[in-house]
DNA sequence: TTATTTTTGCTTGATCATCGCCATAAGTGC
DNA sequence: GCACTTATGGCGATGATCAAGCAAAAATAA
């Protein structure tokens, strides 16, 4: 049982103590003594330990009850940063966080992927360093970095695997990059997973079975099971955007098969089908900007996405059984339109025993949820490891 | 961290241990040094411990290497037994296992589970009461009662929801009811999900991801993610019989709805059809006779399930990422005909990246995967808590 | 101001798991 | 039969933890 508790590393013995802290309630001794069951003594010597790293600190405000005021501690929050990116084919959101996932910086720029592996990279080590220096922070108070990347990653070594829309990044070893710059454990994962990791950790933590799904350019989910993240066998889990729908099957897909969810319901296919209508759309974004300006043919054209997604949503809920479906990504921010179709189907079709407690949402954290998640995934990966993942990357 | 370690109970801080030696990880003293970082003589203490509870037992042959031979110890599958049973909506299968899952008694009966809860138990009881005395064991040898039914079940309290075919057993305490009468921990869950975990355990551990699908008189599967069992925020995962397929929107399902998968490709449905077009079938077994004599149209129907099936695992497989589906249920007796189908369908329709490593394969432990699934969830639970279930029952 | 209450820091002796060391047991090779 | 090698068991030392107690600190109530 040592062995188990030594492998958390500079914590030592006080994790269990920091995992009760965490939850960012302040707890008197007499509290914190009641909940693990230790004497006060051992618990002095662990909360000196603690104090005496920063990661934790006393309150300021005294609880009294008539005698000598009790002091509260809460988990310092402040005591590490996190650096976290979600790459996106075309634009990418930076951010430092703190332990708490509070943002503290943030950039959003447009950085094309697809210019290969160095230059995507060098671009981050110099934002994030840019940051840093604003910030005022160090290098050694970085406790990791999280990324996220437009495709599919093999998580344990961080690399993307055969990635469509990501030329020359097969198989690039990031977190040994990124890693040997800053001198911190690198994680990298799908921008979906992120995005799912971030929304169940800071908005929907009550939720145990979580599907995040990803409407933008192209269309994909994140699955949280049990609290874990689901990647599956080749990492390649929640891939929904190339399952075939009914309603379509003479429409060819970009993968080359007829009729998958993303030819018909994705950011893409709605902006060239209102092109192809003399509407001008380029992108997802003007289709969201169509919508809210009450274009009819945009609003129509959402509605039925909405639909067609509903439709392959509502067979993964009865599959899954999920508790609440998390909507994000650029379509996303048209809102109710989007929503609204996805709920008509899916309350139809699925099983009531699986739909009477089921919440379908729009993303609480919209476009931070990718960064955020990538900060999740690092802060989880230092504090608790084995929470998120089970396989160390890089140290 | 104490805390941690005591929770496990009577075997306190040799649990690690034991798990080590029941995966035949390491086998005489020196490799347990090697592989937990304790000192010999702490091992020695807890061998001691294992031995004295017979946990384990020193192996007769000796590995010697020159010097002093060293003793190599095996884990005691024998130490105690647990009682599984799978019961199905006619038919039940009982079985006395050993720690490691071997069947040492095991019975199949015709019980109509549709009598309530009372009789049929009370049927079990008595059947395990025989069954004991059979093999000559005590009350005090049964480790714990594992428990299949065929509905959805709310695996923490060990109760039934809303079954659709036992009429009386909503809600009904079967931990309690059984737990007093034998004074061991009961679990209960559905049957598909017991199913997933046998075939994971005892034919397939090295699979991150394992869907088994139960094709009988109806259709559902199990889901193991990340090795553990994914039973859903209602306990309803795994339920695609009343997922909607393409092909046949006109056929009413005895949920309600039109073109369920189980209105179209379950047992119950085939023998329908065969006996609409004048073949004689009463239930999946005798489909599966007719299949097997090479009747034209029973293979031709059985073909197009498994086609309609694939369908629906096709798109499953996108979500998921699975690492092996394995086949089961009554209909599966078919054999390569179902299978043959399936693949066909899967294979065609979901990504490259999702099928590449992909297993689809009938089930190996076939009948038996619901006892010995049984079985294993109890094991599981006494010897490794946390592993399969996260929430106790009833000790 | 004083008494009371409650928290906190510090000390002491006991307990327990673990560790390092040494003696002994049980083989192999000459 | 003897030296050598390797495995095993036992003993005292160590360190973390615990329960208990006492004195100091810091508030409230009279």
């Amino acid at each position: 049982m040592r062995m188990l508790s030594e492998a958390n590393g500079s914590i030592a013995g006080a994790g269990a103590l920091l995992k009760i802290l965490r939850d960012g309630q302040a707890r008197t001794r007499a509290e914190l003594v009641q909940l693990t069951g230790l004497a006060r003594s051992t618990l002095g010597q662990r909360l000196d330990a603690l104090l005496s790293q920063q990661w934790i600190v006393p309150t300021e405000e005294a609880i009294s009850s008539g005698g000598r005021p009790a002091v509260a501690f809460t988990f310092n929050r402040g005591a590490r940063i996190a650096l976290a990116a979600d790459l996106g084919a075309t634009h990418a959101r930076v951010a430092i966080t703190d332990l708490g996932t509070e943002v503290l910086a943030e950039r959003a720029d447009e950085v094309p992927v697809d210019r290969g592996p160095v230059e995507t990279l060098t671009w981050l080590q110099h934002t994030f360093e840019e940051m840093l220096a604003e910030t005022g922070h160090t290098r050694d108070q970085i406790c990791g970095i999280g990324i996220g990347l437009p495709g599919p990653v093999e998580h344990s070594s961080g690399r993307p695997v055969n990635p469509p829309i990501m030329p020359g990044w097969d198989g690039f070893p990031v977190p040994e990059w990124l890693g040997e710059r800053f001198g911190a454990p690198v994680l990298v994962d799908n921008d979906v997973n992120i995005m799912a990791l971030g929304e169940h950790w800071a908005a929907r933590p009550e939720a145990d079975h979580l599907i995040f799904v990803k409407i933008g350019t192209g269309i994909g989910c994140g699955i949280i099971s049990d609290r874990h993240l689901h990647r599956g066998a080749q990492g390649a889990a929640g891939d929904i955007g190339h399952i075939q729908v009914a309603s379509a099957t003479d429409i060819v897909c970009r993968c080359g098969n007829l009729g998958c969810l993303e030819a018909v319901a994705s950011g893409a296919a709605m902006s060239a089908r209102l092109s192809a209508a003399g509407v001008e759309a380029a992108d997802s974004r003007d289709v969201v900007r169509l919508v809210r300006s009450g274009n009819t043919q945009a609003v129509q054209l959402i509605r039925q996405a909405g639909r067609e997604i509903g439709d392959v949503l509502a067979s993964i809920v009865n599959f899954f059984n999920p508790s609440v479906i998390v909507v994000g990504g650029d379509i996303a921010e048209a809102g109710e339109q989007i929503l609204a179709g996805l709920r008509e189907v899916i309350y139809s079709r699925s099983l009531p025993l699986a739909t009477q407690h089921l919440t379908i949402t729009a993303s609480e954290l919209s476009d931070r949820a990718g960064v955020i998640g990538a900060a999740v995934m690092v802060i989880e990966h230092v504090l608790a490891p084995g929470t998120v993942d089970r396989s160390v990357t890089r140290d």
